[in-house]
This record gives C-alpha cells, structure tokens and sequence, in this order.
DNA sequence: CTCCCGCACCCAAGCGCTAGCTTGGTAGCC
DNA sequence: GGCTACCAAGCTAGCGCTTGGGTGCGGGAG
C-alpha cells in the first residue's frame, strides 16, 4: 500500500496537481493536509492511501520537474554557445508554463527544503545546472562570442535569477508567450538597455 | 506595557536582529517564538514583554527597512535617467548588506505576507518603487538613452528581480563590495553580455 | 545611608488550537 | 472476494500566546 513510487494511478496523479497548485498559491509549509483535501474533494485522512507523507506529495511535484528539466538542458548544452545560451534561456521560460508550480515552491522555499535529507537531490541537481550553465559561458568567452570581462560566476547567478524568478508574474494566458518573452529578455541580456 | 510602537529599548532592537536573522534562515512561519527564545536565552513567553505578537517583530523589521530604502529612492529619481538607474542599482545592492535579513524574507514570503491586513503598507511600498524606477526608465527611453523598443513594464520587472534576488547569494563579507558588484551589474544590464 | 517601592525583565506552567498522521471500517467494481 | 478509494473519529506534538509571580536595580523619602 502507499508506495512511494510507481503506480502512476491516474487519481494520485490529478492529487499531485491539486496540492501542486496550493503549495504555490500559499506556499508548501502554509498548505496543510486539510485543504489539500478540500480542494480534492475528499477528507485529509483520505490523501494518506495515495502518499505516505505531505512530503511525498512534493517531492513527486519536485523530483517530476527536475527530471525533465536536466534532460532537456543537458540536450541543448552541446551547442555553440550562443545557440546554447538562447536555448538554455528559452526553455526556462518554457518550463514556466508547464512547471509554474514546482517553479514557485523551488524560488520560495529552496534554503528550507535543501535542510531536509530527502530533498538532498536538489543541491544536485542546482550544481548540474550551475555546471551547464557556466560552461556555457565560459566557452563563449573564449570563442570570443561573450565579453571577456566578464565574471562567468557572477554572470550565471546574473542570468539563472533574472529568468527563474520571472515565475512570479509569468502566467501561461498572458499577452507574451514564453517564447516571445525569452526574446525580450534575451534582447536586454546579450545586448544591454542602453541605445 | 508592551508598546507596538516607541520605546526603542536596546534589549528590544536585539531581539529584532535576533529573530530577523532566523526569519531569513528558516523562513518567518517556519521560525517558532520558542526558536527566538532560544535564541535570545530567554523562555519564549518572555517575548512578549517586548513585543506583543510575533507579527509585530517581523512588522518592526519591515517597516523600517522600507522607510529607509523609500527616502533614499525618493532622492535619487531626480537624477538624470542613467544616473538616476546607476543610483538605483548601486543603493539597491548596498542595502543588501545592512538589510539582508529583511529583503529575504520579502523575497520568500512577500504574497503570503500581503495577506495580511497588517502589512498592507507592503502593497504601498511596491506600488511606490515601480513607480520610481518605471518612470526613470520611460524618461531615458524618451530621451533617447535607453532602447526605444524596450516596454518599461517588462524592464522594470527583469531588473528588480534580477537585483533583489541577488540577496539569495549575496554576502556583505563576499570578494566584492556592494559597489563593485552593482557594477558588474550595471555593466550587464546597459551594455549586455554580446562581446 | 538606609529603606522601600516601581519598573524592566524574565520564569514556570499551561491554555486553546491546529498541524500531520493513524486506525478501523465500508461501498462499489472487476 | 479482493482491491481501490474513501469516511469517521481521533491521536500526539507543537504552535502562538497568557497568566501570575519572582528578581535585581535605580532613585526618592526619611
């Protein structure tokens, strides 16, 4: 009973979905177990056939996303670096749209979540995408592609916060779609605001 | 007793650093009166000879940081628009390092906080500094110093996001000072990381 | 100089409440 | 008849906060 993993039961995946959208509405640690199950329809005692633990509940959230998104930018990190750097930002738009809730608990409760063993694997999964990022970079400065006064360190944190942290306003029904922002946003990253 | 306001006993300013510093780590919800307590070596309940609520803790530490960095933007948006962005971005990271407690749980906690009735003013504070920088930003556009097809709401968001998120990271104690950071910054943001 | 009172500061104990979670049982479907 | 999905009821731990009382210190009256 209860796994932990597996059986992607179609319920325990729509459960997912419901507590997905609280935990970024009012934050995972202001969601309790209560309201997850008034949202679903059922009582809180009800969820604990499907998950052992709220955590499991997150961590299936977390753990989905992380997947995909390491995949997906290990694919794009090949490139040539300007190529790459225009994927690499892009696709975090578009993961936005799809991602908007694991996205949010991440940026808001990351220092948090990272003391818990059981989410160990995001510190791993931070430094994977440090790493594709900053070799990126560091590849374009040598080619000649980027500044060469830049600091590849400062220039990732630079570049990771300003696209991530867009989750806060993005919405998928806006008047920009993800990858007309990553345009707008590349436009002000690669060439500077001033005239 | 007991006064919300006033009464700027040092016993009392300690207790707010004190419990600012574990806002910033743990998280406001996720930090119990009986952690300050500890913290403070006192029994919890003896906080609340200070302070009547742990609201009006966090409340103290809010409010005063944002009275300070209001005055100071105030002073600034009169400037010339690149002076006047240069000035924002410089005293934005500047106040990373005297406020960092503050800024962090804004950043973490900022949609659960406006909830609030009682931080209502936080609503305000925003309104009022995207008012400031957005105008600083139409003016440059308009005087031909920033891109003409930038749209200054989008700008406004990049870069104070960008800037404000930096305090994840940020160390007053870092390889590089405040000012030398909002360089690096700025450096980026008007002329863009494209060699 | 002494006495004592008021005040700032804190302790000890516990209240009411809600959190995550458990347990035993049940309705319906293959 | 077993399996999935759920209910009804309640457990324990910990939350923010209260209450009544104690301690040391500074300052005015005698």
């Amino acid at each position: 009973m209860t796994e932990t993993r597996g059986k992607p039961s179609a319920r325990r995946a729509d459960l997912v979905r419901i507590a997905a959208e609280l935990f970024a509405e009012r934050g995972y640690r202001a969601t309790t177990v209560r309201h997850i199950g008034d949202a679903a329809g059922v009582l809180s005692g009800s969820l604990y056939h499907h998950f052992d633990s709220k955590e499991t509940i997150l961590d299936e959230l977390l753990s989905s996303y992380l997947d995909e998104l390491l995949t997906t930018y290990r694919e794009i990190a090949g490139a040539e670096p300007v190529t790459a750097l225009r994927g690499l930002v892009t696709e975090a738009f578009r993961s936005l749209g799809e991602h908007r809730a694991a996205i949010t608990v991440l940026q808001n409760e990351r220092t948090y979540l990272r003391s818990l063993p059981r989410f160990g694997y995001l510190t791993k999964a931070d430094d994977e995408v440090r790493r594709i990022w900053t070799t990126v970079l560091r590849d374009g400065i040598e080619a000649g592609a980027f500044r060469a006064d830049l600091d590849p360190a400062i220039t990732y944190r630079f570049l990771r916060d300003s696209v991530w942290v867009a989750v806060r306003w993005f919405r998928q029904d806006g008047r920009l779609s993800p990858e007309e922002l990553a345009e707008q946003y590349l436009k002000m990253i690669l060439d500077g605001i001033t005239a």
